[in-house]
DNA sequence: GCCGTTTTCGGCCCGACTGTTTTCAGTCG
């Protein structure tokens, strides 16, 4: 078992737990010991054979022998316990926004509602408002809770697909007459959630057959129906389909299966018009190629990047066009906005530094939080400049690698920040970003944004709308005044790069790169792990796309901290 | 359950916000 998945059993018992309604304080200890299982640097196996977990802070006798369990049988007995006494679709009513551990008990042993489904209709029913400590409001807030849910039924983060993905191709791969594992689907577009995992098998010549009834007996997939598409799911829950082709028909087969259905549809109308079919049921001979490229060639169209195959509009005739390069991983040079245990990091300073320096970046821009933000043990000004002092030793002794003094300075609800300007002044850079008061309308939050980037001292806008993939939408920004606002101030808005956020939205990078608003791929990192999710901003990117010139992650530290000071 | 310690049990991140209730509980970041 992987700390990961260790880590996520004691979460879900923690969970569990609070909604028997026992001490909550007993819940968080086995949170918190999840939290730090996570952040350690060596795998489970070590920390058990070396029987260093207890030495783990956070972690007792207790929970030392719920992971040794887990390790070896993948269980242990508090959990099954625990499981047998609540119904699993009582978990699940904790994904509805506003619905902690207490509602859910309450409406599971007060209204029996032991589903989301059950949810609804107590909703319906006018039964929620008539429980204790509910009312017409929660009811409404329920409403608007399930129907994101509904919204984003069947999608997972990006991070998950790749996962899922990758493990899929292991078992793939080598599979007799396999030549090509492919997959097309959002997640070869790059987009941050990816519904179904869309494979393409391609065969050698004449193996296609044999392919597919392999794959169809393959004993980890539960497949649901037969046809030329093989539908199935994973155990991790993704849904994969799944066809097989033979290389002649690579090309055309790779495009359907990418899509998006948009692109496709435009590229089918075009092939109709010139008496060509470009379709599931079958390919015109013109369009039998190996290859992509060639089947555009044939439409007398230019070859479109994945990445930019959204909407009906993404299609354009050949030697019309060409695409700017999106970054790309290897031109960044340095990672800016990640956060220590000074506020709610995991690992100190020199933790970080050293391992940005094994990565081979040449700078580190550390961003923890501000004074207001009291959860995440935000710094106080003297806290601050100690955090200076220490950044000053260690970068006389790493240098020529450099940690830039950075901030995460709140913006409070009326646009002023958290810090007074002259503190903001001695930072090498500034990220400001909206932690509180999501409540806003949209003019409301644009104001307010907009107020924040007009102090002098702000380098960087954080994470724009507040956006949580999957889990909520964030407060509504004019996304065309706030870009207007960043030019005219000489400012940046982030990419965050957390899988979970994704914030700037893709669709604005265009808007970005018109108005020359620079936009680095920040990873707003809390432990290790976190900083490589700078590869799923630079995925992302790709569909703005957004150009390493207009990436401050491209440019050297002193390019960046000169950048900084020419508009404060 | 874990931690720290005045070594045996009290405290555990903490403040804003919301909705319900009429003084506070629950959720969230």
């Amino acid at each position: 078992m992987t700390k990961q998945e260790a880590a996520a059993a004691l979460r879900h018992y923690a969970v569990l737990l609070e909604l028997v309604g026992e001490d909550p304080f007993r819940a968080r200890a086995f949170e918190n010991a999840a939290r730090m299982l996570e952040t350690q640097p060596e795998n489970l196996d070590v920390l058990i054979a070396e029987n260093r977990l207890s030495a783990v802070r956070g972690i007792g006798k207790g929970v030392a022998a719920a992971i040794r369990d887990l390790n070896s049988r993948g269980t242990f007995a508090e959990l099954e316990e625990a499981r047998q006494g609540v119904p699993s679709g009582v978990i699940e009513l904790l994904r509805v926004e506003g619905l902690g551990p207490k509602k859910a008990r309450t409406l599971w042993k007060d209204a029996q509602v032991t589903s989301l489904a059950a949810l609804e209709n107590a909703i319906e029913a006018g039964l929620i408002e008539r429980l204790p400590g509910f009312g017409a409001k929660t009811a409404q807030k329920f409403r608007v809770g399930l129907a994101f849910l509904k919204s984003t039924s069947g999608r997972h983060w990006r991070h998950h697909a790749v996962r899922a993905a990758e493990s899929l191709r292991e078992s793939l791969k080598d599979m007799a007459g396999v030549r090509e594992v492919f997959f097309g689907g959002s997640l070869r577009r790059g987009n941050e959630t990816v519904g179904d995992l869309d494979v393409l098998l391609i065969a050698e010549e004449g193996q296609a057959n044999a392919v597919r009834t392999q794959v169809a007996s393959l004993s980890f997939v539960r497949w649901s129906e037969a046809g030329h598409i093989l539908r199935g799911e994973l155990a991790s829950g993704f849904r994969v389909e799944l066809s097989v082709t033979a290389p002649d028909e690579a090309g055309a087969r790779k495009i359907l299966a990418t899509g998006s259905k948009e692109h496709v549809r435009a590229l089918q109308e075009i092939a109709a018009g010139k008496g060509y079919t470009l379709d599931p049921q079958g390919v015109g001979n013109v369009l039998r190629a190996g290859s992509e490229e060639q089947v555009y060639a044939a439409l007398g169209l230019a070859y479109v990047p994945p990445p930019l195959r959204e909407g009906s509009n993404s299609v354009f005739e050949a030697g019309s066009r060409t695409y700017p390069e999106p970054v790309r991983l290897n031109q960044i040079r340095g990672i800016l906005h990640c956060h220590t245990t000074a506020s709610d990091g995991h690992h100190s300073l020199r933790e970080l530094a050293a391992a940005v320096i094994e990565r081979g970046y040449e700078y580190l821009g550390v961003a923890d939080h501000s004074q207001s933000a009291a959860y995440a043990h935000g710094l106080t000004p003297e806290r601050v400049r100690a955090q200076w002092k220490e950044i000053d030793e260690l970068n006389g002794e790493l240098t020529p690698f450099r940690i830039l003094k950075g901030t995460e300075v709140d913006i409070l609800p009326d646009g002023r920040l958290d810090f007074d300007d002259e503190l903001l002044a001695g930072f090498d850079f500034v990220v400001a970003s909206v932690h509180s008061g999501f409540n806003m309308s949209e003019e409301d939050a644009t104001a307010r944004l907009c107020r924040a980037l007009e102090n002098p001292q702000v380098d960087i806008l954080g994470h724009p709308t507040g956006r949580l993939l999957l889990e909520r939408n964030g407060y509504a920004v004019n996304h065309t005044k706030l870009m207007d606002c960043a030019a005219r101030t000489g400012k940046a808005i982030e990419l965050n790069c957390s899988p979970h956020r994704l914030d700037l939205d893709w669709h604005y990078l265009a808007l970005a790169e018109a108005k020359r608003v620079p936009v680095p791929l920040c990873p707003d990192a809390h432990h290790i792990e976190g900083l490589w999710d700078i590869r799923w901003g630079v995925e992302v990117a790709a569909k703005g796309p957004l150009t390493a010139a207009n990436c401050p992650s491209t440019w050297s530290a002193d390019e960046f901290v000169r950048w900084c000071a020419s508009h404060a």
